[in-house]
DNA sequence: AGTTTCCTTAGCCATGAAGCGAACTACCAC
DNA sequence: GTGGTAGTTCGCTTCATGGCTAAGGAAACT
């Protein structure tokens, strides 16, 4: 999951679709535009995002419509927040720093 | 940049890397342990986290010491704030939701 | 000095990612 | 029904990733 997510995240094709989508959702063409790629290409940026569960997509007649689902990203969000807290909640980034000049060795 | 920190969080490996530094310094040969894995092997994951900016070691004598950089995560919260900040200021999750199940419904 | 420990480097292999073009399907507009 | 539009699918390259072994070097231990 954690993967799928991050990985989704680590390409900047990717990251300009979900900003795009960030403003609504929008039709796979649309998306594609800016992007000067084919089309075939393209669709598998989509469908990592969409495994990713950071995209969702419908189809209706022969377009298919890309919305962003706030909620996959959550994960990576909970993730970092986690490492974060664990982080200061031990010791302060200075202190941390300091110690690791100052002696190498753990315990 | 944010190719390599995203790149270097979606791996189960690496992450796991991360959580036990968030515990402090260690050396290559403690991180290495718990993974089972030829330690030439587990140096690319360590060389991965470096490059990102995630991690910095230090060698002193034959021991190479591995430390968090905290601010290497910087980029990716940003990142991930701006979206969340830029969606919300947008439109609230539910409406967007409720619009899309609205104007495209699936069949 | 010799051995062991902890990397380091080099090469190899399998897999998957990211791109392409071409051929095909399905729909909409005329 | 023809023709263009929007995806979809297929097969193909190319390169990066994640793993291995094997061989070697520089500290540290005895």
């Amino acid at each position: 999951m954690l993967d799928n997510v991050f990985g989704a995240m680590a390409d900047p094709t990717r990251r300009a679709i979900i900003a795009r989508l960030s403003d609504g959702p929008a039709p796979v063409k649309e998306l594609a535009e800016p992007h000067g790629m084919a089309l075939s290409s393209f669709l598998k940026h989509i469908g990592v995002l969409e495994r990713a569960g950071l995209v969702t997509t419908t189809k209706r007649g022969r377009v298919r419509t890309c919305r962003l689902q706030p909620e996959g990203f959550r994960p990576a969000e909970v993730w970092l927040a986690a490492r974060r807290r664990h982080m200061s909640g031990r010791i302060d980034t200075l202190a941390s720093l300091l110690t690791g000049l100052r002696d190498d060795k753990p315990e």
